[in-house]
DNA sequence: TTGTACGCGTTATCAA
DNA sequence: TTGATAACGCGTACAA
């Protein structure tokens, strides 16, 4: 590999002068820069960075933890990190923590899940890393950015429970709100909701906009319409019998997984989605495109969730913080993203 | 950030020492040893790779050129890419092109798309990577590595057509030779096929495959049953009606999008997937999962082709290249990773 | 067994 | 307008 050096020496110029001419100082004159330019790329140089991060101490590079590249919403994430990178030209060092292929659905109860991670941590910061994002595989509370970490660091898609760290999620408050009170609008009043699992943020947070917006249409709600999932398609599947038992004219799925559960339930029993029963979803997964008729559903604003995390990262990197301007839960940093409702042909008019 | 140096005073050795003890030198002593291991987690010192880099030359770190991470097979690539370097301790610089995101769907024909690639090839050089994977958002011909590149490169999902850098593809005509063979095992004659577009690889070696399997079992090829799709979903629902019109009792469609429109046009038409006509398709995408029955399909080795390239490259950067074990086609390297049949319940006997 | 001294490729300071 | 030179943090001969 071919050094400055050696071009100072071809053009017969100082090393200084060739580091001049690089970083578009000023004081150089005309002359010598086309000279030295030509050679450049004659030689077809190309400056060192390792070298240069060594000496002006700073690397532009983040570091983004990832617990699993192939769950479903890693991608749009990284996507949004991406996209802020690029714009202010900040490379990303990807660490696929690989996390559910390695240890299946519960890797988050492992004893050294908190040490595996602190390593790959020391391992970035050893890499000179300037911050850290890390995405979880679904949003949850989540203790693996240690307190004395010594650059910033942001959380996509989860909670930090942290004054330190700031947190990126997904307003699941507004976003159950907009689907139901969507719902609502098209005449339904029997709405029955199935849930994901029991103690997730996810569930918790989204049937409090699925009450809020029957409360702000003066609809009772009746908690036998509330139907116990655990995300999965078949979960849906089973709930939706019960659903139906009770006479709602629509059911809100919390998410899209669990609706082709119900939309399969629903072909095996003759019905038709759209006519005779309406239904909801949440995610806006791939899947929701391949549902006859077309799944209305919620999509997820990733994309914004993996820039805005970025951004604030960067920000604070360049020392540009401006924590007060976010809203803050007992001293924690949260940032919610609102997703945008996506209707297509499942929830009609009653 | 605290160096070795600070760590050599505090322990009243020499930087040599403790540069002895962090890389498990000989010639140590045991006492010294300990005392300088305990200060060095007490100051919590962290060795700096960029320093270290410099000095050795080497970065044990590749560059992944991602056309779009957001595309279905780039993350389980990207996964199997990170696996292998996790195995060999290499770190992988992501650098997503974002090209579907920015340019919409034939970004490829842009004239300076490979300025764009080189661009960001020139950059990489410049952090000292060791070696490039290219991954484009779907198999093609693909002028994107420089010739004259000066580390090595491989493409994971495509094909480079040089004899320098090696592809690494599906083999498709093995793909659709397994299924149709399947569907033939099940007792169909009369098969159609619902094609990708025109002049996609995809598309011949699947039909290639197709006809091979036709003729082992000694079934008539008519050209006919040859249905034109383009790989969207309406395409299949449009190649549906064609297909029944010729009276065949199984379908085999190129992609698993083209296996849910046709779902949906047979849903539309009162037919039952799995009774009155056996559906197959290929990729296994998530939406395979969710159709109602389930569709047998074909899955892509994306995460072996990530790693096979993964494991080429790294061999290539360590001297370890051994070409000629892989099959050469018209000098050049292609190596060729075979998928696996989904048996489901879209194909039933007949 | 440990320390000294140099160099990796670059930027930055200051003098010429 | 240009050049000499000292860092940056580390690894490694070679000397002690």
């Amino acid at each position: 590999m071919i050094t400055i050096k050696e071009v100072a020496k071809e053009c017969n110029v100082s090393i200084a002068t060739v580091s001049n001419i690089l970083n578009n100082k000023p004081n150089v004159g005309e002359e010598t820069k086309q000279k030295v330019l030509r050679v450049i790329e004659e030689m077809n140089y190309t400056p060192n960075t390792v070298a240069k991060n060594l000496k002006t101490k700073n690397t532009r590079t983040i570091g983004a933890l990832i617990e699993d590249i192939t769950v479903f919403c890693a991608p749009e994430i990284i996507d949004g990190i991406t996209n802020y990178c690029e714009q202010k030209k900040y490379n990303v060092l990807l660490i696929n923590l690989r996390l559910y292929k390695k240890y299946g659905d519960d890797y988050f109860e492992r004893e050294d899940f908190f040490n595996i991670v602190r390593q790959e941590i020391r391992e970035l910061i050893s890499k000179q890393v300037e911050g850290i994002i890390y995405v979880p595989a679904h949003e949850r509370n989540l203790k693996c950015l240690p307190d004395d970490l010594a650059i910033p660091a942001v959380m996509a898609y989860g909670y930090t429970r942290s004054k330190k760290f700031p947190s990126v999620v997904v307003n699941d408050i507004q976003g159950a709100y907009t689907v139901t009170n969507y719902i609502i609008q098209q005449g339904h009043k029997r709405i029955a909701v199935i849930t994901g699992k029991d103690h997730s943020f996810h569930t918790k947070d989204r049937l409090l906009g699925y009450q809020k917006a029957l409360y702000d249409n003066k609809i009772f709600y009746n908690p036998e319409f509330v139907i116990a999932g655990d995300w999965s398609k078949e979960s849906g599947y089973n709930a939706a019998a019960k659903a139906i038992e009770k006479n709602v004219t629509a059911i809100f799925c919390m998410n899209d997984q669990m609706a082709g559960g119900v939309y399969k339930w629903l072909m095996e029993t003759g019905k038709i989605v759209g006519k005779d029963i309406s239904i909801a979803g949440y995610d806006d997964r791939d899947v929701s495109l391949y549902m006859n008729p077309l799944l209305t559903t919620l999509r997820l604003p990733l994309h914004q969730i993996g820039k805005k995390a970025c951004e604030l990262l960067i920000n604070q990197i360049e020392g540009d913080v401006k924590k007060d301007l976010y809203n803050r839960k007992n001293g924690e940093i949260i940032i919610e993203e609102e997703g945008e409702l996506k209707i297509r042909d499942s929830v009609m008019p009653l």
